[in-house]
Parts: C-alpha cells; structure tokens; sequence
DNA sequence: CGCTGCGCGTCAT
DNA sequence: CGCGCAGCG
C-alpha cells in the first residue's frame, strides 16, 4: 500500500538490533528488495540485455551471511502483477520509461555520469533476472518461493503462520499484513531495525490493552495508500488522531473529519462528491452541489405533507441491524436443516460468475458440489458475508432497469415479501426498499419455508417472463422445451430476463443432482445470454488472462468422485470464489452512485469488528479509486455498463480479490 | 507543527 | 522503496 512516513512514525515501535538474534531460526526474505539494490551494480548491463550475475552474487552475499548465524532463508519473489494496483503500476513505468529516455539523451549529449544515472532509476526486476537468482538459490538448497502476486501476502503469510520468524524486507507494508516481526534496513552484516507487532501500541500513544490492530490499519489507510488517493492534509498524524478519537465504526462518519481539519476549502472525499452526483464521474468535475444536509432540514420542513424518509446520507439513517439479524437467524435454521437451497443460493451464483468461462464451468461444478458435501459453510460469519453478497448482487441487477420498468410487479413483490419479513417494511424509504427487498432474494429473508421462497420468487418471475410461460422451480432441469422458452423470452428482453435467469438458476433445486453436463448446459445457456449482451468480453484481453487465472488456480480442482479426500483444497477455493462478491459488488453498483453506502452498509452490517469484514471492507474502499479509472476507461454509458457489468468484474477484479481473500483465508486471517 | 512534493540513493570502485 | 529537505498552511 506504500504508506509514506510509516517507518519514522513507528520509531517509538522499532529497535535496532542484529539478525543473529534470530540464530537458529527461519527468516522469509523479501528478494525483490536484494534484486534492486543488487541490480544497481550491473544497471548498463541489465539494460541492454547482457548477461550478468553480478546481482545475483550480490544477493549470495546476504543469504551467506544469514547461513553464517545458522539462519534459514527462505526467498520471496513477486508473482502476478495486482491488477488493484494497476494504477500505481502505470505510474511506475511511465516513470521508469521517462527516466529511460532522459538516460538516453543525457548520454548522447555527452553527460554520461548522469545518464547512467538516470538509467538505474529505469531498472525493471523482471521475473527473468529473479530466475538467475532463484536457479542459484536452488543450486545451493536454498528455499524459493514465488508468490501468486505480490511478496507481501506470501512474507506474511510465512511469518503469521509461524514458518518464519521475521520477515527481511524494507517495505513497511508488511506490518498491515499483520506480520508478528519484521526486519528493516538490514546491512551485510546482518544490523538492521526490528519491528514487532506487539510494540506497535508504543507508537500510537495508547497502552498495549488499548491497541488495536484494525484501527491502526485504518489509520494507514486513511493517510493514503497505492489503492486511493489520499485526502489533501491527512498523514499518519492526523489520521491517528481522527481515528483514535473516533469510537463509532462506521466509516461514513469519515465525511465528519472536515471538522478536525482546518483546511476550509478541502475537499473531503472526492468518493462522496461522485456518490452524491456533485462530481462527473468521468471528468471528476463538480457539476452540482447537492448537500444532504439541507434535504435533510427540508424533509423535516415537509414532513406534514410527504411521509418522511430517512435518507441515506444522514446521519440518522439506520437499516442493517434487523435486516441483518434476520438474515442471520435464517442463516441458522438453514446451517442446521442444512437447506440447499439456502447453500445454493450463494454457491450457484459464484459458480455462474466462474462458468462464463467455459473452461472453468466443470469447476464451477466442483466448488459447486463441494459447498453441498462439505461443512464449509458452518461458519456463520461466512453466510453474512455471502448473503449480503447476494443482496448486493440483486440490487445491483434490478436497481438498474427492473424498477422503473415493472413498478407495479414491483410492489406486489414488495407485499408478498412484506408477509414474510414486516419488519423490513418498516422503512419507508423507497431506496432501502430497493436495497433490502428488491434486492433481496425471498429465500434469504424468508423463514426457512422453503415453498414460501419458491411463490415469491415465482411472482417475481412472471413480470419478467411473459405470461403464458410459468415455470416451475424446476427451470432448465425437466425438459429441453423450457429452455428454449426462457431463452425466448431472453432475446425478446434483455434486460429483464438476463436478471430472471438468475432467479431461475437460484431456483433450480437440482444442481446438486445434475451431471455435470447437464450443468455445463445451464451454466453456457446464461453463458450465451451474458455474451450476447457484451461481445466485447470475448476480445477481452483481460478477460482472456482471467481464463488462464482461473486455469491455473483450478487446475488441481478434483473430480467430484474423489471431493471428499480434497476438502482442504477446495475450501480455500469456495472461498474465493465466494469472496469474488466483493468485486461484483462494487462494480455493478456504482451505477448507482452508490458507493459510499454500500460501503457504510457493509460497516453498519457488522458492527463486531471481525477481520474479513473489515478487511473487505477496506478492499472496497481502496478499489474505489480504481474502479472509477475502470469505468472511465470503458465508457460512461450507462447501458452498456450494467449489461457488461459481470464481464468487467470478471475481467478486471476477480483474480484479484477472491484469490487475495483466499490467500487471506488460508493465512488466518478468517479465525481467529 | 505537520503534511506534501520532489529529488536523490540503493552497487561498487 | 525509503529518506531528507524545502515549502506550505
């Protein structure tokens, strides 16, 4: 994340100390950092593509002398480029590209000192000149391990779960990865500045009882990182203060800390001027200034007249806390009468996202039946998670078209929904209906009646399919006919039946008894529909390298005959493609200007601080900034978005977080 | 006082 | 990537 001035901050936290403290131990070693230092002594070389190890003799000189004080090293190398950081990535090369240049021109007209100079600043580690390393390393039995993206998550991996001692690094990120030990600044002979986790209190001025890891992460976050822009006059400093000052969660209440900043004309958060529709989307120029705040105080002027809605912005506005409740009970009964419908629900939707890829749909199948034969699911927190996915996913698919178009079906839904759950209804606000219920799969907020969710979900349906087609619960399953009318109707609407297909399929109760092909065929029919709608997917070059992802993370997916010698495996991976919510989830609302709320839902949701939310919900605010690039880059139709929607969130985001989350999962950062 | 932006150094002789 | 310094509010 590159938080500027984290090392100095946490002087308080740090020690001096020498390596050989760790004789006897393991350390991990973030290589990338050896490579660059190494690569400045063969800079001309490297460039011009000449073969050299000096950097690799560099590098010996450091694992030898940890060998020296019995220490084993163990090599961490970058992986796969984090799209999240894409940004920050462009920078960097056209950074590297223009010192390149200038190198090159400098040297022509004779400044050679310079130039060279210039030219070591363009040095680009590429996997080919870590490889010399990593061979030599190899040579001598000296572990390496390239990670599937970045080092960090793997170094933190290694150290949380206890393979490494301290992390050897000078990326100060590595303490947000929740790293125990971390050693930086280390010379050849092995000095250097040890920062443990458990002295981090010192530095933010509290006791050590009072530490807490979340807030110091979001103290990080706040001051700035590669994934956001950070906000004018918000450091470490002050971002320490605001936090520890502020005991509400909630990270809406961030539009309050203009207060404590003394910078009159800033701007507080580009994120809310967009979410409010202030700011152009696509120039990120003020175009209105609507202010919640007033609309707020004329409600109340209007409030004999009009019923009174709370809106979103205000602070008042609250939602989640029984909606959330219900669903967790619902969760309950369904964990223990283990429904499939509730499992599938979650699952199915994972599995289609991950079947628009056809090499992946026999996966889908997998991750798919392995949720059914598994206990995966036995964590509660993980159903929160899912089911909010799942409302978020609804929302965004009907937010969009569905509810100017079918108003009064709508309703209807509304009352049939309102028989199951009264307690939703209670919010007036036409705008939490359409988070709460119309967003909402019945099956998630009915009482675990199971014939319940089928009518409501059959009402739904028939506003969307035309009339003379009902069809039953058992959609694609019972005969070929009744795909060919839902397809039918398909391509006579796109809009609306897209969005019924996934009713349907959330329908289908026999996923779990198809074969595989049978599946393969449902899962290409949506295919079909979702291809249709966005043919640029196919050429998508990001979309392409999402395929071979995928490939890769699934390649050792088992059959399903052999799943249950395999649960370990596929966990992970239920987990990531679970998780691949997260990105669904903000992409496909920011049709709606939404962002910020969705982000304060999620806070409000969950108001126990548990590491995956919080950790997700720092991925949405930190992706928000690249998400606005994602979009501005496509295009600013509207349209086309919502119908692309899941193309760009496969494309673009979801090797990225689910594989994070699930890197996280199998780090522990799930539970504790 | 604290935050931001910029330029510089990282090797090895 | 971090550091240190100058400049700014």
């Amino acid at each position: 994340m590159g938080i500027t001035g984290l090392l100095p901050f946490l002087e308080k936290s740090s020690r001096k100390t020498n390596i050989k403290e760790f004789s006897g131990g393991t350390v991990a070693i973030d290589s990338y950092c050896w490579l660059h230092k190494g690569a400045f002594s063969c800079a001309e070389k490297l460039m011009m593509g000449e073969t050299t190890n000096a950097y690799v003799v560099y590098c010996m000189k450091y694992i030898n002398m940890l060998l020296k004080y019995k220490i084993k090293p163990i090599l961490v190398f970058d992986g796969q480029r984090l799209p999240a950081k894409e940004q920050t990535e462009i920078k960097r090369r056209k950074a590297r590209q223009l010192n390149r240049r200038k190198a090159t021109d400098l040297i022509q007209m004779g400044q050679v000192t310079e130039g060279t100079n210039l030219l070591k600043r363009a040095i680009d580690i590429t996997h080919e000149i870590a490889l010399e390393l990593i061979k030599q390393c190899q040579n001598e039995n000296i572990d390496c391990i390239i990670a599937p993206y970045e080092a960090d998550a793997q170094l933190a991996y290694l150290n949380i779960s206890g393979i490494a001692d301290v992390i050897i690094t000078e990326d100060s990120d590595l303490i947000l990865f929740g790293c125990k030990k971390i050693f930086f600044k280390m010379d050849l002979v092995g000095n250097g500045v040890l920062i443990a986790q458990d002295q981090l209190y010192l530095a933010m001025d509290v006791k050590s009882e009072q530490f807490e890891m979340d807030k110091f992460r979001h103290i990080c976050i706040l001051s700035g990182c590669d994934y956001l822009s950070s906000l004018p006059g918000i450091g470490l400093g002050k971002a320490r203060k605001f936090i520890m000052k502020n005991t509400d969660q909630n990270i809406h209440k961030l539009t309050r800390i203009s207060c404590k900043c003394k910078k009159k004309s800033m701007t507080i958060d580009l994120a809310l001027q967009l979410a409010l529709g202030n700011c152009d989307p696509a120039t990120l120029k003020m175009v209105h200034d609507f202010n919640p705040d007033k609309i707020e105080r004329k409600r109340k002027r209007d409030a004999g007249q009009t019923i009174i809605q709370t809106s979103i912005w205000s602070s008042k506005y609250k939602l989640k806390t029984k909606y959330v409740k219900l669903i967790d009970s619902t969760n309950k009964t369904k964990c223990q009468n283990s429904s499939p419908l509730s499992v599938l629900n979650s699952s199915f939707i994972n599995g289609k996202e991950l079947g628009k890829e056809r090499k992946s749909l026999k996966n889908a199948y997998v991750s798919l039946n392995s949720h059914n034969s598994s206990n995966i699911q036995s964590d509660p927190e993980d159903h929160d998670l899912h089911n909010l996915a799942i409302l978020d996913m609804y929302k965004s698919s009907r937010n969009a078209k569905l509810i100017d178009s079918t108003n009064k079906e709508s309703e209807d839904y509304l009352n049939l929904t309102s028989n199951t759950s009264p307690d939703l209804l209670k919010q007036r606000n036409p705008f939490i209906k359409r988070v709460s219920d119309l967003s909402t799969s019945p099956s998630i907020l009915s009482n675990g009646n199971y014939r319940k969710r089928g009518k409501n979900l059959m009402r739904i349906r028939r506003t969307l399919i035309d009339e003379n087609t009902v069809i039953e619960s058992k959609y694609f399953s019972k005969s070929d006919n009744k795909e060919c009318n839902v397809l039918e109707s398909e391509n006579k609407d796109n809009e609306t039946s897209w969005i019924s297909t996934n009713y349907n399929t959330i329908l289908d109760t026999d996923v779990y008894d198809a074969t595989p092909k049978q599946l393969e065929k449902r899962l290409s029919i949506t295919d079909t529909v979702q291809n249709a709608n966005s043919t640029e997917n196919i050429n998508d070059p990001l979309l392409s390298n999402q395929n071979d992802c995928l490939t890769n993370i699934y390649r050792n997916v088992p059959e399903k005959s052999n799943l249950n010698d395999k649960i370990d495996d596929v966990s992970s991976m239920i987990h990531m493609t679970d998780r691949s919510y997260v990105t669904n989830n903000y992409l496909v609302s920011s049709n709606s200007n939404m962002e910020i709320n969705d982000i304060t839902n999620y806070e409000n949701a969950n108001c126990s601080q548990n590491d995956s939310f919080e950790w997700i919900n720092t991925k949405n605010v930190q992706n928000f900034l690249h998400k606005r690039d994602t979009l501005k880059k496509r295009s600013s139709n509207r349209v086309r978005v919502v119908t692309k929607k899941k193309g760009l969130s496969q494309s673009k985001q979801s090797p990225t977080v689910p594989r994070q989350q699930s890197l996280l999962d199998m780090y522990g950062f799930q539970k504790r």
